[in-house]
DNA sequence: TTGAAAGCGCTACCAG
DNA sequence: CTGGTAGCGCTTTCAA
């Protein structure tokens, strides 16, 4: 069913597999593949020979300083706040900067300001990610503030997320935004004590660590179940991934359901991350252990879309025998899957908030907490 | 078609909208939507009452050496060479450590070693990107040897990389990886200046900035093409996204078929990046302008899903009456689409040969340039 | 195996 | 509007 045409490269820089190896490609790869044609552009001498001792050779402020004939801290406010110079020197700083090909080293510069312009944000993964949107959203309000945003993956693992932390602690960010409630009482005490704004998103707690912009989960599987209901659904099934928020989601929706009397709700756990193969073999767990569903709730796009599969192979009319709901409308549901319903997040709206909530913090050094809830929407398509 | 609900939270905390704007959200957020029930975890007071001047009131290595009851330096060995110490004395560093709860400045760290140990990436996005298994590949190898990555989005405008640059070089990478071979001159030229070691990935030329990890778009376009007309398919089209690599998968396609007497392609341009909205309007725009192709190679798997979606609008059998080939294998080939045949690039191999060349050089400080060629494959599915 | 001194490149803090 | 001084917290170098 399957055939492939795998190419490699030609004979004389093949990789002896595919999937090399690093071993096999130290092995092979001494020879470089291609001769170089061009010559590489000469590396220019530095503008400053390098001093003695321990000084790196690369430009430095005193360098233009030197150049432009004003003192270093005069370049430095050119740099960082030109209102503060008149327009002759900076235009004679800036021709210096030019010339020498100045870089600001923003190590140095952070360690003195004890600013990094710097700031984080953990998510668990971002392999088709419901994230990615608030993720571009972060990246960009930041980078117009000038501030960089350093990504960190931490997977699903709680342990990971300290870990990672420690690491982003040490580079000393001005802000860090987390992905979820669910932290270590370690990582929380670690927040705390270095005193850095944290927003955390995509979900919602009384009791955030500092600032929190989300939705509450357990009320998206409320709504999807009362929505679900009332269409006239009443053999539900879950389907869902072994993520935090999931579970609260099924949660949520086992509650309404059972408020209507319906308290028998067959569920399958994969293991996360959702993949469309988990999607097609959860469900048919689900069918094989005798499940006969007119609707299954997924806790993601993907597994809804393994389980759409998984449903025409069996032969099942989607909607009619078994309707599917999925999470996070990932923009596919919108064009292949006119019977997937969905919910939505508005993922650059968590991004853009966050990063606003972040920056005000930095800003004012406010101590203001804040708890703002962006909601969702359900979304349900007919079968075209 | 569509029916939507959207939840919004309750009346004394709701958004005025459902996508808020930001100056909204200030507006109403002011009084946070709860009142914090448990009481916040009171900051620990610090260990070390802070100094006068410009101290920062965080532990600091000298802190941790007066408590120890050693010297600064030994502190700094007992954190990055623990094999120079002798075991007691690292046994006494690292119980200060705990009860200071130290975390290393790397600003400082990085300044005085001239060693960040931080590796920029840049890509154009991760929104389900092919990039993301290079990045996860990336992120997990360089954490592992005690480098962070950071990431770039670059969108697909040149020029935004070289602002991109510009932010991560004043960070001082130990190392950069790039997508792709399309730079700017001035990017080239700085990359060159800050003599850092870079690798170019997903792409492949003779002439690389530095190191190269990639494989051949024109080889893939070319075997695509080879693959087809192979196969009987004589009437090919394209729609592709407007990108440099998508275009040379073009050319390549062309170039092959071209040799075999078919010179008539008809192309469908859309811009970048895909979506399976462009993709659905691309087959759209090439079918209403008077073109019957029995196959249409498209850019991504995206563009070629949403293509599929279109087809099966329009009533056409695939791939009887029109076959598509997409590019990525996105992992939603393989489960959804049966009749979906891809190019699969081994992106985690991309990510892990990328890295242990970047580490290796960072050791060794070695000057060999490498190109190295990690080649693709072809996959076919027939209908199920 | 340990330590003292001297910076890394930049900015805060006053003076002028 | 501009500059001198004194660090930011760490690591390098060299000596003990």
């Amino acid at each position: 069913m399957v055939r492939a045409l795998s190419w490699r490269p030609c004979r004389p820089c093949a990789q002896p597999a595919f999937f090399a190896s690093f071993t096999t490609f130290m092995a092979s790869s001494r020879k470089p593949t291609a001769s170089r044609t061009a010559p590489r552009t000469a590396p220019r001498s530095a503008p400053t020979p390098a001093p003695a001792g321990r000084a790196t050779g690369s430009v430095t402020l005193a360098d233009v300083a030197k150049i432009a004939g004003v003192s270093p801290i005069t370049v430095s406010r050119v740099v960082n706040q030109p209102g503060l110079v008149s327009a002759g020197t900076v235009a004679r700083v800036q021709e210096a900067i030019q010339r020498t090909g100045y870089v600001p080293n923003l190590l140095a510069g952070g360690l003195a300001s004890r600013r990094s312009r710097l700031i984080a944000a953990i998510v668990p993964t971002i392999a088709n990610s419901i994230f990615a949107d608030t993720i571009q959203a972060l990246t960009d309000r930041f980078s117009q503030a000038g501030y960089q945003l350093m990504l960190g993956l931490s997977g699903y693992a709680a342990t990971r997320e300290q870990d990672l932390l420690a690491a982003i602690l040490s580079r000393r960010p001005d802000g860090i935004v987390l992905t979820g409630i669910a932290h270590t009482a370690d990582t929380r005490r670690r927040l705390l004590a270095a005193r850095v704004p944290v927003v955390e998103t995509w979900d919602i707690t009384p009791t955030p660590i500092d600032m929190l912009v989300g939705f509450s989960h357990e009320k998206v599987g409320q709504t999807v179940a009362e929505f679900l209901h009332a269409r006239g659904y009443r053999r539900p099934a879950i389907l869902s991934a072994s993520d935090q928020r999931a579970e609260s989601r099924r949660l949520g929706f086992l509650d309404a359901f059972g408020r209507h009397g319906i308290t028998e709700v067959p569920s399958s756990i994969v293991p996360a991350p959702s993949s469309l193969g988990l999607g097609r073999e959860g469900l048919a767990r689900l069918l094989d252990g005798g499940a006969r569903p007119d609707v299954v709730f997924c806790s993601s796009d993907t597994l809804a879309q393994g389980a759409l599969s998984e449903a025409r192979a069996r032969g099942l009319k989607v909607p009619e025998q078994l309707a599917v709901m999925g999470f996070g409308d990932l923009n596919f549901a919108a064009h292949t899957y006119p019977a997937l319903s969905t919910v939505r997040i508005d993922g650059p709206a968590i991004g853009r908030t966050a990063a606003e909530c972040l920056l005000a913090r930095i800003d004012a050094r406010e101590v203001g907490e804040r708890i703002i809830d962006l909601g969702f929407e359900v979304i349900q398509r007919e079968s075209a």
